[in-house]
DNA sequence: GATGAATGAGAATTCATTCAT
DNA sequence: CATGAATGAATTCTCATTCAT
């Protein structure tokens, strides 16, 4: 049901074939760095916290994203990519005949969890298109709609920005009890489904 | 339906008594301006930006708050009161024998009004404790409560937490369409009800 | 025949009456540091280093000036403004019926002399344009070409490249022996001779 | 009456003899690419610009040369070296009866058109000493002061200066017109005459 | 020998905060 | 008291130069 650990890190289209193996080190080591640092701090963290995680120079993560809102877009794509492989593992189960409202109920529940442990996959959930996302979330609140049991007028993107924003929010405030989080991932739940 | 205007200045429980007019009149520019910029460009904002809108100098927002974080605090307190007036507003529909849905969906209505036009309710909102608003949203969540109209396990908390996460993503994310914001809130509404 | 001294500091159009004066001092030193290390070593000079020369710190710099362009900016205008005034002084020897041909051969001597001391100069000189200084050397040329004296395919943008140009490759050869300035412009005036 | 191409690049005093041949063809191609890249942009061009250019890496660039500037010495002796040679051919039309004026008029006019092509040799023409050239363009102007065509005071290091700081300027302002180059040519010609 | 990864020093710029007038 | 001038710390980003492989 939860995604598969560990998660893959970005890799920029890069092609790694020849180039040395400490380099490489040194890269995930810098994607791994911004990883938990945005994700403990949002993408107000800076370059030198990164770097200094990551136990390198500030040019050397300038060497692998050339602005910081290069880096900042990397780990946001990585948060989203999260998002989609679990919307997809969501689809299979959809289309191995499961219930709607169940599927949503544990993916919102999944993602709720990880939330919470991931301030950057909190500020980059609703800044997802979903012309970049095919399998996401929506086939499972469409398939509710044709149902009947989810409301009509919610999107995808409607539950993208609830989620974001409760997390900003429990974030800023430091609400580290899970069965808090729990709870709002269960009151979104509540908002989507039909009266 | 809408709160009063204009709201009243918080008061920062400093005995006026003995200071001379126009450093009161100062402290309130002071405010009123934090107020007004903090709405428009969240705690962001600059000194410099409050100090010009207020038409006076730095060291003026200074005397009245040694720290910026003073003055956000007193912006938040601000627009924690404005709320929490709602709240007492709709305690009295309550009273009167208003049904507790209906006024919970006004109150929630208005709310987002609001917050679409005020950056700085939506960064204040989640970051109120109970303790603080005796009124506020409860008294017409437990009454909902004790119709069986709406769930159990819901606070008042949850409610900011849900309106303020909301609204920060779609200022992030600059959504102006009313409708969407006014969408929303009726997701809220539908998150809190008992099914 | 040569311009009056001190020469007056750009004023940047503030009003400076209603302004503390050790601001006003402290803005002049910013300025004369500005020109003094802009004339030593060119555009390149770096705001830490007038800010070093004006015994004052980097952030104060930016006080008077928004951004080191701007900065530039005024040196450089200030360096034209010199020239353009030597310019008008040559103009009324040359209405009081001077000779084009000795007015000319002094103001270039004086402006070698000038730039010999003044890196700036030698840079802002051929940015200059016409239509910004209606003074500068162009009537003397006019009437030095109407008087069949001076080559007619001579423009004073040209005279301004020549002397820029030559003061900018002795200051990088660091050449400081003035008879050999005063050769440059010497064979400057003989260019600008009709056969 | 243009120097053959290609120039000859620049030896650097090094002995090759035991050197292996590869890493003399990397040599050169670092010059060849160094030229190219400062003819472009000049000496702010970067380390990687040159060895981008060259298709080698950055430490092999320092391998010839250990410093930036060694590598720009080496171009701009590189370019004197074709200003020599350019000097040279003149030197043998002065031999064989050519008229010193006319010589030295196609000799600038030549030098401008590669001047207007090459940012590098602007910047490295007045840096040459005459001990270093002792052809160059000194025989022609000696020959024609003999004639009494030339201005006594003149040497070439004087028309170096003025060539390499006209161009200077005018790269600086990005002048393209050919003609205003020629006209600059023509104006440092007139200004070596004797009146 | 050759490579490209790593780095440190330094530049421009911003802003909360302090202080002299 | 009120002001705005001054500043230092922090941030993003660049490059010449060194070093491990």
């Amino acid at each position: 049901m939860t995604a598969p650990e560990p998660d893959p890190l970005p890799d920029d289209d890069v092609d790694w074939s020849n180039k040395r193996s400490d380099a490489r080190r040194n890269h995930e080591r810098v994607v791994a760095a911004a990883v938990e640092v945005f994700a403990e701090h949002g993408i107000d963290a800076t370059i030198p916290q990164v770097a200094e995680r990551a136990g390198v120079g500030k040019a050397t993560v300038y060497r692998s994203f050339p602005t910081k809102d290069a880096l900042v877009q990397a780990v946001a794509q990585y948060q989203r990519a999260w998002f989609h492989r679990r919307g997809l593992a969501a689809l299979e189960q959809l289309n191995a005949g499961g219930d709607p409202l169940t599927i949503l109920r544990d993916m919102l529940a999944d993602t709720v969890e990880r939330l919470a442990n991931d301030r950057a996959l909190a500020e980059a959930l609703p800044a997802t298109t979903p012309a970049q996302e095919p399998g996401s979330l929506q086939p499972i609140i469409t398939a509710g709609q044709r149902q009947g049991v989810i409301r009509e007028d919610v999107t995808a993107q409607h539950v993208k920005v609830l989620l974001g924003g409760v997390a900003g929010s429990l974030f800023r405030q430091q609400e580290r009890d899970p069965e808090q989080w729990r709870i709002y991932g269960d009151l979104i739940f509540n908002a989507l489904k039909k009266v």
